[in-house]
DNA sequence: TGTCGGATCAGCT
DNA sequence: GCTGATCCGACAC
């Protein structure tokens, strides 16, 4: 029950993005950036795969300067910013060469709270500390310029752990992504993972069970 | 070299 | 519910 076990990069091989997404919801993300440790548990995820899904960056085996941090082994943080001030954190997943990534989007905050709530500019009590993946980001210390780092190796900067808690999958919603309605078809897929009733995770309205 | 728009959020109304 | 903030990557020219 208190055991807590650094995610390997066996955790993160699995060719099926989308049971890795799942896998996620109840794991713990981790950052220590200048001394500061922050933790919170996953609440809600979203799976991208690059080979054949319209809403990733790297679909079609699309490769650029920013985009090639996610054909790196599993369990690679890859991190961009969207609309110039939010940092999204993903985790590389899937065999090396293959582009698929988890983008974590919501944490219930766990430690920390502090300092997270001096990143954010807002209470530690406040619900949107930690709900989105902007908030995500900044609560985190979490930013561009660290894309590419390795969250298996020892003393990493980001990390995950299975601290032991089971998520019952009937508190486990499941629908649409948020936010990439240009992804034609893609668009539909129902491939955001989330815990129902959680308050950080974010736009509720648009479940779909 | 220039343009376009995005895996968003907070603060209003 | 609406809107401004804010900027770099991607690609067209």
């Amino acid at each position: 029950m208190h055991s807590h076990r650094v995610l390997t990069e066996d955790d993160y091989r699995s060719s099926d993005v989308n049971a890795l997404a799942r896998s996620f919801i109840g794991k713990f993300l981790c950052t220590k950036i200048d001394g500061h440790v922050t933790t919170g548990m996953i609440v809600e995820t979203e799976a991208y795969r690059g080979a054949d899904d319209k809403a990733s960056h790297a679909y079609n085996g699309k490769r650029t300067k920013r985009t090639s941090v996610m054909y790196e082994s599993a369990g690679t943080a890859y991190i961009y910013l969207c609309y110039g001030l939010h940092h999204m954190m993903n985790v590389v997943t899937g065999p090396c060469g293959i582009a698929n990534a988890v983008l974590i989007r919501s944490l219930e905050p766990i430690s920390g709270l502090e300092i997270m709530a001096e990143r954010r500019n807002m209470a530690s009590d406040d619900n949107r500390l930690t709900k989105g993946p902007g908030s995500v980001g900044q609560a985190m210390g979490i930013h561009a310029g660290m894309t590419g780092i390795s969250m298996t190796i020892p003393e990493p900067v980001i990390w995950l752990e299975d601290r032991g808690v089971i998520i019952p999958p009937s508190e486990i919603g499941q629908s649409e992504r948020i936010g990439v309605s240009y992804a034609a078809e893609c668009a539909h897929w129902p491939w955001r993972y989330f815990v129902l009733k959680n308050k950080y995770v974010s736009a509720h309205q648009r479940m779909l069970k």
